[in-house]
DNA sequence: CATAATTTTGACCATATGGTTAAACTAATT
DNA sequence: AATTAGTTTAACCATATGGTCAAAATTATG
């Protein structure tokens, strides 16, 4: 391996590391020794590869919203139709969600917490585009194919039911499934049916 | 005032502080000179009244979730109908998370962050029975005027609807709302009867 | 009014934490 | 091999923070 590569896996490294931490406790929970740990290197370094813990978290938390938000903006502009796209929202979030049940939770806490961060943040990554969306949803309404409705509110509500279950997990699980994991396990995955036939047996004309 | 009313005042007032705080920046952010600041006192006297940050945190976590899981239990215990609850839940929660929009972000956060405090106090504070709201979901489905579904995929999706929303206005008032305040408060309150509505619609057998 | 009990305060303490520095070590370059 | 440039480390620093304490101020009690 030349240093270059060295150089390179050990970056890789801590951001494995400082992911995890950051993710799990957020910004004012992590800490640096925490990470270097994890990372299996001393804070100096650590701070000698990331100048300081706030430049280390948001490359931490720009590669979260880079991985969540445009994954939607994709799908949304694509040739799919209207239900196909909320039936791969729905796929794709959940087991995106499957993966990485915390990263939700972790944006919307620091975007509230932490608000000086972002505010040029937002403006490059958080911008969906959903132009192409609405136009499909109004043509199906005009054709008389579905009932009229606000976009957003479908929109929305899609979002919030792949994404809200699993922030609430720790209060679901005791609440609805007796802490059975594999219980839940099932539920995520009928859920990736429910959530798309729940909007559509609602807002198909029949 | 007495002694003892005054008492009680500083007591109250304190509470009002941490609340503010601890709501807003979550454990780990919160500072206990922060708090006595807010409240107006100094931190010797703080530590006299709550004997440390994690008694304090303590007395706000439970208040904010006796004040925010009991609501539906009451609600789906309830004699109206079934259709009638999801129209009552979602009222009630909107307008409770518009006074109160961090609260359930707070909870689920913290719930997520430090699982040792919780343990037991979700045992008690964090139940609902659905018995009631299920065997009302099961007889309108005997009855054939709603279609064969999972409660708890009812139950969850309702509750994130209302929720999420809340939690997410950071990203969405940028993302769909150009942030328009106004234009949000409208959301919501639209919100209030596209909830119930997108469930009937879908639920119902026609 | 005098004494006891309670409440409030400023000063203080121990520790945790983000960050720095100078020296040691390693690897590339000549 | 010698020099240089880049990497890693241990020791340190300044500050923030949760928490304490003894004295002062206030309030209740005999």
């Amino acid at each position: 391996m030349t240093a270059k590569e060295k150089d390179q896996q050990i970056e890789v490294t801590i951001l494995n590391a400082a992911r995890k931490v950051f993710v799990q406790k957020g910004y004012d929970g992590a800490r640096m020794q925490e990470i270097a740990d994890e990372a299996g290197i001393n804070k100096a370094l650590l701070h000698y590869y990331f100048r300081n813990k706030e430049k280390l978290f948001l490359a931490i938390f720009v590669e979260a919203l880079e991985s969540f938000i445009p994954k939607i903006g994709e799908i949304l502009q694509d040739n799919s139709s209207l239900f196909e796209k909320i039936e791969k929202i729905t796929e794709v979030y959940i087991n995106m969600l499957k993966l990485n049940p915390y990263v939700p939770m972790f944006i919307l806490h620091e975007l509230q917490n932490h608000p000086e961060f972002f505010i040029d943040i937002l403006q490059n990554k958080g911008g969906i585009r959903p132009m192409k969306v609405m136009e499909q949803l109004q043509k199906e309404v005009n054709e008389g194919k579905i009932r009229p409705v606000d976009f957003r509110q479908v929109f929305v509500s899609v979002i919030s039911m792949c994404i809200f279950p699993f922030a609430a997990k720790p209060l679901l699980l005791g609440m609805l499934f007796n802490n059975d994991e594999a219980a839940w396990d099932i539920f995520l995955e009928e859920r990736k049916k429910f959530i798309p036939q729940l909007i559509k047996e609602s807002l198909k004309v029949k």
